[in-house]
DNA sequence: TTCCTTGCAAACGATTTGCATTGGA
DNA sequence: TCCAATGCAAATCGTTTGCAAGGAA
């Protein structure tokens, strides 16, 4: 559940692709290293910036076999851009705090009894449907303090 | 909180749509009648199936403009497609459970008690990083019964 | 050699927009 | 009348894909 020390991250990376005969490229480690330094989740958009050696069709292609084989995890943010950071095995448990003003989002790392409350609150709702929980995201909007200002 | 009666929902749109000039016409009504009445956020193109009378275009703009002024809210689902649904001053407050098996989307209503863990919850979570919370958004994967089996 | 990767350009598909027309207050 | 709303077609734009060339094992 915790995160993966940033040295071991490459080679945990490294495995996973090759458990599936893919190769651990330059491209593909230099996208892993960007989300590794930067906070929040990232579009291809704001990855071309970051390393344009790399042209958008290849680092979209990256971008999915790396989110295929669980490495990347992808969600979309409100105007519906897709977004990527570093999976939950990788980066440890988080929430995301954005905000409405300004878009920052923030990364939230719950304590373990707040996390635990968490997971009885779903398990309660999920009981309720008769779900097997699988995962939960918890994305909280509103007023960063830059912003509030 | 709570949900608007199905009468009154109406009224209360055309009263918000009023507020800023626009009209309640026949196809804004559909939009929102179809809402009503089908579970779980749909993309313009589930909606265009069930009135395919609007042209998609003229669909496209109702959501825009009914998103806009706070009748509707958009998400994005897993696809990247925009997905609406009556906003919470009149569906009442309520989260996702969503299959990762077969996609379906259920409502869940938590229970006032269970709501307010939450919030305390994110009290927390959000004094740890001074954000001045306005929303929150809780979405659980899962399988569902029918996947299940 | 064998196959995974990459680049470039073209194709796609959801969503948006220009413009002329229609319709309600 | 006046201005919002509509329909159609064309344009946008993020993302995907075909194909030929490059590169590591």
């Amino acid at each position: 559940m915790s995160a993966v020390a940033s040295q071991e991250l490459h080679e945990e990376v490294r495995r996973r692709l090759a458990e599936h005969d893919i190769r651990y490229t330059g491209g593909r480690q230099a996208v892993v290293r960007t989300l590794q330094r930067v906070e929040g989740p990232q579009s291809a958009a704001d990855l071309h910036k970051r390393v344009r050696s790399i042209p958008l069709s290849s680092l979209y292609r990256s971008l999915m076999v790396l989110a295929d084989v669980g490495i990347l995890s992808k969600h979309h943010d409100s105007d519906g851009l897709a977004r990527f950071e570093l999976a939950e095995w990788l980066m440890g448990h988080h929430h995301h705090m954005v905000c409405t003003s300004c878009g920052r989002v923030e990364d939230i790392e719950p304590s373990s009894d707040v996390e635990a409350a968490i997971r009885r609150l779903i398990d309660d709702l999920a009981s309720s449907v008769d779900y097997q929980v699988e995962d939960h995201v918890l994305e909280v909007s509103g007023i960063c303090p830059a912003c509030s200002k």
